[in-house]
DNA sequence: AGGTTGTTCCGCCACC
DNA sequence: AAGGTGGCGGAACAAC
């Protein structure tokens, strides 16, 4: 039995709280025994959440005893955060908790309270895009990663704003009790087990500030949704009307990665969900994620995955729910 | 399984 | 002068 202790405030963002409660219950629900879910806060007794929805009966963090799980720190705006701030307080408790804890985590700018506590220092942190700065300006010695959905740093798990707290649950629950489940779960929940794409596409500062402007983020976004077209360095680079040497230069320095990199997992990550998602035979799978045949599928695999794609479809394949892409009669 | 052929990517440099 | 741009060639890598 998992405890998982998630940890609230007046003000608190209620997704966060509220969607992480669903994903757990849920693993709850379908493996017994496996979570044991405790809402807290600083004081215990009620607590109201940001939308106005009240919480009942949370436990007061100080008379939490005996080793926890996990810890999960919600977030919320910035007036509530700071009357948290009660919050040198909070950030001492759960320093003091994260003793005996063995998975210490955040939820959007619950990562500020993390920060207090001094677990982020070294880490690689998530946190609410419109934060992101000023985390890493309180914390200089946490890797702030702007783009992240969530961040899995050994011990340390946060993750991006609000929603984002479902995709972290998602991925605990994946680490805990293995893929299948996680993706049963997902599905019920009517999610993604895994969204493509970095928060930057939810931010339209981060968009503009992805340094290269908007013409390579259109470009960007056209890759995404074409993964089966010609995404040679050539094609693309004529595309964005630059010279192919430009174009590798602005690609690189605006996505941190070369272009043939980038359509390369782009067509890994496309190639898995269609196997996991679709009984599409092995040559439409190959087709519809760009790879010109199943030959260079089953390469890439090897070589990046460690795995091949029929293995990977009957591990985590989902032969109960196979989904037609929505391009296929 | 391994050699041949193609592609990608980067340093260098000249040119706006 | 200075910073961005683009062509060239070859090393490294990937495709076939």
């Amino acid at each position: 039995m998992r405890r998982i202790v998630l940890v609230a405030f007046d003000g608190v963002e209620a997704l966060d709280i509220t969607g992480p409660a669903s994903v757990f219950a849920r693993a709850q629900r379908t493996e017994p025994g496996a979570y044991e879910l405790v809402l807290a806060s600083a004081r215990g007794g009620a607590v109201k959440t940001e939308a106005g929805l009240v919480l009942a009966d949370t436990v007061a963090l100080h008379s939490l005893e005996g080793p926890i799980d996990t810890l999960l720190v919600a977030g919320g705006g910035e007036a509530a955060l700071q009357q948290a701030h009660a919050v040198d307080q909070v950030s001492d408790t759960i320093r003091r908790l994260s003793a005996r804890t063995r998975r210490v985590g955040s939820i959007c700018t619950g990562a500020f309270i993390l920060g207090g506590a001094g677990l982020l220092d070294g880490r690689r942190v998530a946190t609410h895009w419109g934060a992101c700065d000023r985390l890493q300006e309180m914390f200089p010695k946490a890797r702030v990663e702007p783009d992240a959905i969530y961040c899995l740093d050994g011990r340390i798990c946060t993750s991006a704003g609000v929603t984002a707290g479902i995709d972290l649950a998602l991925a605990i629950v994946e680490a805990d009790l293995g893929r299948a489940i996680a993706s049963a779960i997902a599905r019920d929940m009517v999610l993604y087990l895994r969204r493509s794409g970095g928060q930057s596409q939810y931010s339209a500062p981060l968009q503009a500030q992805s340094r290269a402007g908007p013409d390579l983020q259109a470009l960007v976004t056209w890759i995404s949704a074409n993964p089966g077209a010609d995404l040679s360095a050539g094609t693309l680079a004529s595309r964005a009307g630059m010279s192919e040497r430009t174009f590798l230069r602005r690609f690189s320095q605006a996505m941190g990665c070369t272009p043939a990199r980038y359509v390369r997992s782009l067509r890994l990550e496309r190639a898995k969900s269609l196997l996991e998602e679709t009984a599409l035979p092995l040559d439409r799978v190959a087709q519809l994620s760009g790879f010109g045949s199943v030959d260079a599928l089953q390469r890439a695999f090897r070589s990046d995955l460690k795995t091949t794609p029929g293995d990977l479809r009957s591990r985590f394949g989902t032969p109960s729910n196979m989904l037609r892409p929505p391009d296929e009669p």
